[in-house]
DNA sequence: TTATCTTTTGCAACATTGTTGCTTTTTTGC
DNA sequence: GCAAAAAAGCAACAATGTTGCAAAAGATAA
């Protein structure tokens, strides 16, 4: 089971790879299927350690890189000097991210959501300021550790 | 009028300082004025170089955490790995910070401002998350960067 | 499949950013 | 002004991020 679960979230890597015309390579591989793997979003270091030390530090980096500007994954910023990566909806792609859902931070367990089915709202600005992108992150209590009778 | 305005931001300053109870410093008083003379939001890195490489590294570093554990300045975060800080409304205090305001970054001169009559709209989360603080940063064309006639 | 060209990786060296312990200096309260 | 307390400065270190370049791996076409 768990060996087929392997196989398919690879094969939908490489077939991720492939559709934004990247070569085929293990730390990519590897990169996409930890992404596909994990419910939340990953901080370079967690991918560091999660690859099992197998890739050169140098590689993650330029990797998550390439990523963000294709439009695979995209950053979620946090208050604590640490960005965050996470995977796209379909409807990203090159040059044009849009990550208009809601990213929320457990205070428990530290694991940030990407909420894809909460939007953005509307932010109605001071006259004089044009807005682009809206980011949206809430602070609280995931639904895995909220305690059952509170 | 330049030394009468940095008077004033001093005695500012210094008020500041002791309302929260803390000794009155050169380095404090330096920083608590930068952030007074200061439309925006400033990252370590423009603290330490607005304040003409006078202070230790570690200076600015610690002063900047005993003000925000003192309610003075709050953390803004951003997609690009720096931490930003801005003054607080006069009701943050130690320990509990009240910012429920909207932050705007302007993509074309850089400057974090907080819109402090911009507030921060409910946002409805799934079914079992707890919602505690919510952050809302936009990202778009401020109103001294906005052209005439666009 | 192999030869070749291109892309990516890994390494080393470096730059920047942030942290900690300890000594000296400054501030405070008397 | 003096003693106690607080903060600054220094040094050393840790973590994070960047760049150039040679070696390795991947893509391409015969």
């Amino acid at each position: 089971m768990q060996k087929e679960t392997t196989i398919i979230n690879e094969n939908q890597a490489i077939r991720l790879l492939k559709q934004n015309g990247l070569s085929i390579t293990d730390s990519r591989k590897k990169i996409v299927q930890l992404f596909l793997e994990q419910d939340g979003a990953l901080a370079h270091g967690d991918i560091e350690k999660k690859a099992g030390e197998k890739f050169d530090r140098v590689t993650v980096y330029r990797t998550l890189q390439v990523f963000v500007d294709k439009g695979i994954i995209h950053t979620i910023p946090t208050a604590d000097n640490s960005i965050r990566y996470a995977l796209c909806k379909d409807d990203c792609g090159e040059g044009h991210h849009h990550d208009h859902h809601v990213h929320f931070v457990c205070d428990n367990c530290g694991v940030t959501y990407c909420l894809d089915d909460v939007v953005t709202p509307e932010i109605k600005l001071p006259k004089g300021y044009t807005a682009g992108h809206v980011e949206v992150v809430v602070e609280g209590v995931c639904k895995n550790c909220k305690t059952p009778f509170s």
